[in-house]
DNA sequence: CTGAAAGCGCTAACAT
DNA sequence: ATGTTAGCGCTTTCAG
């Protein structure tokens, strides 16, 4: 009994199957140089026959392209970094362009270890992103002859980085409010420390005017209601609408406002940040919050990293891009 | 001016700035063949001097092994995947194995242009992780040449799959309540074709006994509601104990009950399945819950496909990893 | 239009 | 102990 060959199939095997020579075969199936009709036709009738499927290990050898890009995040993929991922990987698979991940759990160590293997599998890109704008990315990643886009995170000079666009976000936001008559806006979102924590309570500012009053504290629902219980137990005039840094937040708001007997949206609305559904979706009513089109961000980063590598100009720079607005019923929009 | 060579070092460049042969570096720097101590030690000096790294895709090509595995998952990478993920790539790194992630978002042409891609990348294993357990994962992966794990997923016979525990997963929670002294334990729970749902369901009969009494739903908060306002609107004896499907549902049942002035844990304890902490960290009180060890799954699913790549065996066959009990509040355990 | 040959960077027999 | 050589699977001059 003869052992079934179960190698696979080399172009050689198609060269021999086609009664041609390996060039020939090789002209053939990616119409390079020049071959007859017939005889193309033929090869190519022949791999598919033979199952035959180029290696990219010796293309990526040959043409020092791996055709593989490495993504590069400092988080045990949160819930920021995965929309990103997707959004790179729809953009990429139909170019052929593969994607490693590699988690760098915030430990520098990893990061040098996932880097060097990157650059050992040759990638011809990587894709830095990470949970917070201004988390310093590693050094390294600049010297690198290789392109680098980071995505949710800021590089170096001359560099090319992508962000959501907090400012107008938060503008959207109170915009939205203001135009459903509230007058009387607070701001309750997270740590100062964190750069989109300035930026959005800085546009919200700008855009509300006289009488803005920002509350920091941290991401947590138990932050939202604490801020309420504190704001609605004080003397003076109370607020008609919140607008959040986070749905978090926004969940804790509305629970704590509920728990005192205040009914959103028509006593107060609130306005969240995120559009993470599990919470928006759920609160009750479902939250009104500015979605930050995460997917886009890293189909973005994805589509720059194909230009550059092909060889394309891409502008250096931040790109802001615009967050949406996802309307539900936490600021007395339609129910849907 | 001289142009800087940015060219990446090859062995070639060690060699010769070692003042020695190709295989010699080459010997030298694996440990293999006989090399004299004094040259191996001037060989790997060198060789760190002048910042080699060996080519993966030369290496790969050469032993047939490209040292990247991929990882296939049927959903845009959500909550179940990657802490799966997570594991996997913790357990491969040290290693020097990387990971492909694609996702296929359910698409099976999509599913296929991945596989396609991994094979043409000469990957040494793959990795299925679905989203459900009874989803049947795609046929072309029982017929590869390649060594496959599945990772919350069913294989056909003779495969590898791991799994969490359902059935002890349940048990734990119920004994956990009859511990705490509760004697008309509810279950409510997600949609009756999920086969865990089926399984968990099962172990809570058998568990808890004559009284059982299941309710399925869909995964929400809402549905959570909604099955304790059917409840505790009904006469009759009412529950001390709920046992959820999921943490979304063991939330919308905590506040149902809120709402209706049922004190939680002192009147009815919940316990939830999931540790999604989003939402098992922020009920209040905070939900006591079972914990898939989804990241345990992923780091078995990585062990095996690491054996496996080296030649060693594995036995075939389901694998079940035990849930484990995250106890928190909402069943009257300490606070903390 | 087709084929022979060189070589990408590396490893592993085999000579020396 | 070290060097020479062949070759992994493929693309790409360059002769024919």
């Amino acid at each position: 009994m003869v052992e079934k060959d179960t190698r696979r199939r080399t172009i050689h095997d198609v060269a021999q199957a086609a009664g041609v020579s390996i060039s020939t075969a090789s002209n053939a199936l990616n119409g390079t140089g020049r071959t007859n009709a017939e005889t193309r036709e033929r090869v190519i009738r022949v791999a598919k026959e033979i199952g035959f499927r180029p290696n990219a290990l010796a293309r990526g050898l040959l043409s020092k392209r791996s055709h593989a890009i490495g993504m590069l995040t400092n988080d045990t993929y949160g819930r920021l970094t995965l929309p990103m991922a997707a959004g790179v990987s729809e953009v990429l698979v139909d170019h052929g362009l593969s994607v490693f991940l590699c988690a760098t759990n915030n430990d520098p160590r990893l990061a040098r270890l996932h880097l060097e293997a990157l650059l050992d599998r040759q990638v011809d890109g990587i894709i830095f992103t990470a949970t917070r704008l201004d988390l310093e990315p590693p050094a390294e990643l600049a010297k690198l002859a290789i392109p680098v886009v980071y995505a949710f995170a800021e590089g170096p000079p001359e560099t090319i980085s992508f962000f959501p666009d907090d400012a107008q976000g938060a503008r959207l936001a109170v915009e939205h409010l203001k135009g459903l008559g509230r007058s009387r806006i607070l701001h309750i979102t997270g740590p100062e420390d964190y750069l989109s924590v300035r930026i959005r309570a800085e546009a919200y500012c700008e855009s509300f005017g006289k009488g803005a009053e920002v509350h920091y504290g941290d991401w947590s629902e138990e932050w939202g209601h604490e801020a309420i219980d504190a704001v609605f137990s004080r003397p003076g005039e109370k607020p008609d609408a919140i607008f959040c840094g986070n749905d978090e937040i926004a969940r804790g708001v509305i629970d704590a406002l509920r728990d005192i007997g205040i009914t959103v949206p028509k006593d107060v609305a609130v306005v969240g940040f995120d559009n993470w559904e599990v919470i928006s979706r759920q609160t009750r009513p479902p939250l009104t919050t500015v979605d930050m089109e995460l997917k886009e961000i890293g189909r973005r980063a994805g589509l720059a990293i194909l230009r550059l590598t092909q060889g394309e100009a891409v502008p250096t720079g931040i790109t802001r891009l615009s967050c949406r607005l996802v309307v539900r019923q936490s600021c007395g929009g339609q129910a849907g």
